[in-house]
DNA sequence: GGATTTTATTTCATAAATGTAATATAGCCA
DNA sequence: TGGCTATATTACATTTATGAAATAAAATCC
């Protein structure tokens, strides 16, 4: 059946030891866990064929998500989730293999402009196709409606933690 | 407002240009991902007054939550969705700390046996408070109502993984 | 029962992520 | 303008996670 099923079985057990702990947030937590767990690892087996990880793939999706897919470096560390630092490593990845352009910001020259680069863009065309196919699969057993209202859950979930700064 | 804001409206120029993009699939694989990052934050800086770090806690409460506190470490693997190699490392660690103890394994000397100490139980007892707290500030902004149904829809979302195998 | 295959665990090399400090420029205010 | 503060980015050190090979014991097969 579900390979959730071990998890709820020890968070019974551990609710009759410590009668405290709150299941249903606890399960919402490693359901979110064993979720991302999932999504990450099919991501890199899917995006393999590309010479990509899930990170740098992430990136470039930013990228091409804005309206001159360009980004300074902290809006693309921002919009992505990912620090400063892993940002200034996924990046030399990407401009190595030429999908991603640095340059000099022209107002504020602290700044650096990240942009696609015409191979970058053509990757992601021969990407897509894959990407959507697994994002379909992934989600083929719940009706739209369903969906949307996972979807208008979880930003509820997520509210939770923004207001707790 | 909402810390996701922005990635849905990057979603939506994705689609302008990609129409076969799948806008609810990628809303929702991006809300878990955004999730994930906040719990797995959240839990650390919790559990840095316990001197545990967040996967050290999660093997911790699958021993907890286990009838006799005992667990193979391919069984604890399994449990706290963590490659083999890294439960090693993990297991060293607690083990140092003496919160887990390892033992060669009766039935099949392939196998040790992992167990929390009595310190480790007492560790447990001393730092659930706060994560009761803290699990249930995180979804103060759902009823019980709410966190039910979202329960139910990331199980069927989860299923989706199983299928694919 | 001996050879072979499978399973469990660890070791080691490597990759990925994070925190902190360093560098450089911008913006501000007197 | 000069000095102060804030911001952007990177470099370096460290932690954390992963993959692949090594080791050893069990299970299987003939």
């Amino acid at each position: 059946m579900s390979s959730f099923l071990p998890t709820e079985q020890r968070l019974a057990l551990t609710r009759r030891r410590h009668p405290a702990f709150p299941r249903g947030p606890a399960v919402l937590v490693r359901l979110v866990k064993h979720l991302h767990k999932r999504i990450h690892d099919d991501a890199n087996t899917a995006l393999k064929a590309f010479g990509l990880n899930h990170p740098q793939y992430n990136l470039l999706m930013m990228l091409y998500g804005t309206a001159d897919h360009a980004l300074h470096p902290s809006q693309l560390a921002e919009a992505a989730g990912e620090k400063a630092a892993n940002i200034t490593r996924l990046t030399n990845e990407l401009c190595e293999k030429g999908l991603i352009a640095r340059a000099a910001s022209e107002g504020d020259r602290r700044k650096l402009v990240l942009t696609l680069t015409p191979a970058g863009l053509e990757l992601i065309g021969q990407l897509l196709p894959s990407i959507c196919d697994l994002l379909e699969e992934q989600t083929r057993g719940m009706s739209a409606r369903e969906q949307a209202e996972l979807e208008r859950l979880l930003k509820k979930f997520l509210d939770g933690f923004d207001r707790r700064g």
